[in-house]
DNA sequence: GAGTTATATGCAATTGACAGAATATTCAAA
DNA sequence: TTTGAATATTCTGTCAATTGCATATAACTC
């Protein structure tokens, strides 16, 4: 496994952040931007690095690209973001980008637990996206 | 914590495979240089980064600096240390540097583990490194 | 003091990552 | 086909880190 790899992700304090949003589920780009308060391309550049580096996958919906931690992720960055958990995630920065993701649930019709052919969209009109 | 200082040092292989040997016991830099077969100011300038960035420590005994993993590790490290042991430090090049470090146990005349004041130390001449 | 060993530092060149701004691409709706 | 939203890429400049090589410093021996 090359560790030098996850190591080299997990340096950056956005990506952190990023990664951290990622733990609670999979998120579109522009809900990452909307919620770290980032410029759009900074956010999809390091979504890319990480991606990658294999630590994170993405797939297309529609027009949005979401991106998500593997089913079974890096055993190194799973172990990682434990301790993360414990030692990081409770920081101040990271609470409020929780918070803002809470509230951006709402937004989830871009993000189904299972992307939705877009006949089967019943909600809104299978389209907007609330960002 | 500064999490992202110990994941800048951890993106390293060469810092990897130091921070492997430093796992077993401290280390003067000439045995690990000696180690890893890498020029004496490398192996110094890496060293001088994990310090900087808190990870680990130094002491200075008679000529040699004597470098190791504080007795209570940064705990993002201790984990990591932990994880690296099952899923990386298992590799060849790992166990390699590991087969020379107990070759060159025999010279641990620099590294006591409580460094001794120069009149106690009574075999050899008590100034030879056999590096 | 001179000489030797161990370590640290300085310099120059290279590389990789990063940011910001602009632009290109993709896809769906109208 | 045009428009617009979401995302990706390109370009430029900048900065940090890395390397090799040379040299400086520190500490000990003689």
């Amino acid at each position: 496994m090359d560790c030098v790899a996850v190591y080299k992700c997990l340096c950056d304090s956005v990506r952190l952040r990023i990664l951290n949003l990622l733990s609670r589920g999979p998120l579109c780009v522009c809900h990452v931007q909307q919620i770290l308060d980032e410029p759009q391309p900074k956010i999809s550049k390091q979504l890319a690095f990480m991606k990658r580096n294999g630590l994170i996958e993405s797939t297309r919906h529609m027009n949005w690209t979401i991106y998500r931690i593997p089913e079974q992720p890096n055993p190194l960055l799973a172990e990682n973001l434990k301790c993360l958990q414990e030692l990081a995630f409770q920081d101040r920065v990271y609470k409020k980008d929780l918070k803002r993701f809470e509230k951006t649930d709402t937004a989830a019709a871009c993000i189904p637990a299972v992307p939705q052919p877009r006949s089967t969209s019943s909600n809104s009109s299978g389209s907007a996206c609330s960002c």
